[in-house]
DNA sequence: AATGCTATTGTTAACGCAAACAATCAGGGT
DNA sequence: ACCCTGATTGTTTGCGTTAACAATAGCATT
């Protein structure tokens, strides 16, 4: 900065300034210095001035297992979102969500001076860490159940269970069954009430839920139990890609989607259009997510606002899975 | 750092080496330091750090749509590797591979102080933006042609091409159609030329290869098309998503998967076994080849090694959607 | 007891930048 | 010509850490 300083012949506050606050400084001194910069290839020093200012430009997100798609699309929301407002990310991808994978991931970044974390956990399990966050980085959190100390950014996980089994029961159908997610997932918790809600309003019967782990195996395993029942005319699956594996079951078993048995799926992942037959599901907004959660962590940072949750409304998307049920 | 030295008796140089070379502190003075820092619960500034060593413990990656299945595991294959090397990772998503964003987004990661960059590139786009990167950072590209100067670590696509095109001859068809992915993509390009190449070391004749976008729409397009030729007895679809969409339209024009028609993809996405029929496909192990990338990064930064170009062989795995052609 | 080592600890300075305060400059009014 | 004001630039200082060197302590050897 020095070196740059003496060729534009002015001091290294100066050309600080034209870096920080080029309206505080002439024109024609600012045009000077600049090209001085130029020439020089200077680039500032972000540790030195993190250093001063305290502040790094940096945000952490802690996130489990970013391979998924749910998770990698919040990831990228937060980036996008983030980018914007010249703050870059950095990711720590932990393997269990508990109290203590959670505190040592947040202690990772806290060590590299972010000004404040995102944590995407989904989990039941992760309540325990999420309470005992350092109280001094500001934090928020994504999809977990409120009443945390940090502002929680959701889905409505339930409403969008309540739609899709409306749906369903809108088309004539009995009632519904519903292949669920992992217990220990808040997201595959507030599906199944949503889905029994929905079903005790109407004063359906409410069949045992079963449980899948999110992949297509699973749905595939469970399915072909479905399959074998004949009452089963309509399944609530809890995610697209178990729901890819209930449709192979199925077909398997011969029995046709959805003329004989009403499929819907969670998520609309981007291949949901184009499954056999094309899947009603329900759409989560996750890049609207991340978008949130970077507003609210921003909020913290910024020292506004108190403890916001924000929810957002899922949206079912009705293809070709779903229709009414057979005559008997 | 001067209170935990006044507290354990010490010098704040003495502090500094408990946390950074604890065997050269005498353990009795360490332990008492120790104590000092957990009582005052002292975390050492990595600003003030990075500023005086010229080392951050941060990579960068920069990426295209991390959303997508290849990148995500990339991602989280450099991940897990810088975790265990104690190095953390910030992203940055670009939109376009060319010269100016990737030239950005390396510029954005620079002023961050990262060690090194891993830029995860299969355009042929990047190439021009990959020759100018600045010389004094180390830097990794993934996915791209060799040729650079910086190390580049792929997968060998031309090779899971000519593996996938083998065994749709050696069950007998005549000849194998291809939906390419699009024209800008490397990978894409590779594939091709490896079915081409595997063709014509038969004596088959090469049909023109249809381009999709890698959706599974595009797949279910030109599936469409395909269907219609019934000359068409076996497709080489580039990626799964779009034999996804293919498998989709085969069954909507009344053609069996693979009774009269054998479809290969590409990746081996999770859900590529629970597609119907359980998709054959050409395994790439991403997170082999992020983990790579960060070995040959540290290689980088630590001054050792040239530039190597490393290649990792992709798998074929045969599941239900290859067979013999129909007997006409 | 003196010597010479090694192990351990301390002192000084510098990393590159911006906050706080100080100085200077240019113009407007009297 | 003089003072006042606001705009612009400069000077000093400190952010928290570690590298480099200096000093001391502890111990074995002669």
């Amino acid at each position: 900065m020095e070196d740059v300083a003496e060729r534009a012949g002015v001091s290294a506050m100066t050309v600080s300034r034209v870096l920080n606050t080029p309206e505080k400084v002439r024109p024609d001194t600012r045009a000077r210095v600049l090209e001085a910069v130029r020439e020089l290839g200077y680039r500032p020093n972000s540790a030195a001035r993190s250093l001063v200012t305290g502040r790094s430009g940096a945000l952490g997100v802690v996130s489990f297992d970013t391979t998924l798609y749910g998770p990698a699309s919040t990831l990228h929301g937060i980036e996008q979102a983030a980018r914007t407002h010249d703050y870059l990310v950095t990711i720590v991808n932990v393997t269990a969500l508990n109290r203590h994978s959670i505190g040592e991931a947040v202690n990772r970044l806290r060590a590299q001076s972010v000004e404040g974390v995102v944590i995407v956990a989904p989990h039941e399990s992760a309540a325990d860490g999420l309470r005992h966050l350092p109280g001094d980085l500001p934090a928020v959190v994504v999809g977990a159940r409120a009443g945390l100390t940090a502002p929680v950014a959701a889905v409505d996980q339930a409403a969008g269970a309540v739609r899709a089994t409306r749906h369903l029961l809108s088309l004539g159908h009995r009632t519904v069954w519903h292949l669920a997610g992992p217990p220990d997932w808040i997201d595959a918790g507030a599906r199944v009430e949503g889905w029994r809600s929905a079903l005790e309003a109407e004063g359906r019967e409410v069949p045992e839920p079963l449980r899948g782990d999110w992949s297509a195996r699973s749905g595939f395993d469970h399915g072909r139990q479905l399959a074998r029942d004949p009452q089963v005319t309509a399944i609530f699956v809890a995610n697209d890609h178990m729901a890819t594996g209930v449709l192979r079951a199925l077909r398997e078993a011969g029995r046709r989607v959805p003329q004989d048995v009403s499929v819907v799926g969670f998520d609309d992942v981007p291949e949901a259009p184009y499954l056999w037959p094309p899947l009603s599901t329900v759409r989560q907004n996750f890049t609207e997510i991340g978008r949130l959660a970077f507003q609210l962590l921003l909020e913290r940072i910024d020292g506004r606002a108190g403890v916001p949750h924000r929810m957002i409304e899922p949206e079912l998307v009705v293809r070709e899975s779903t229709g009414a049920p057979p005559h008997p």
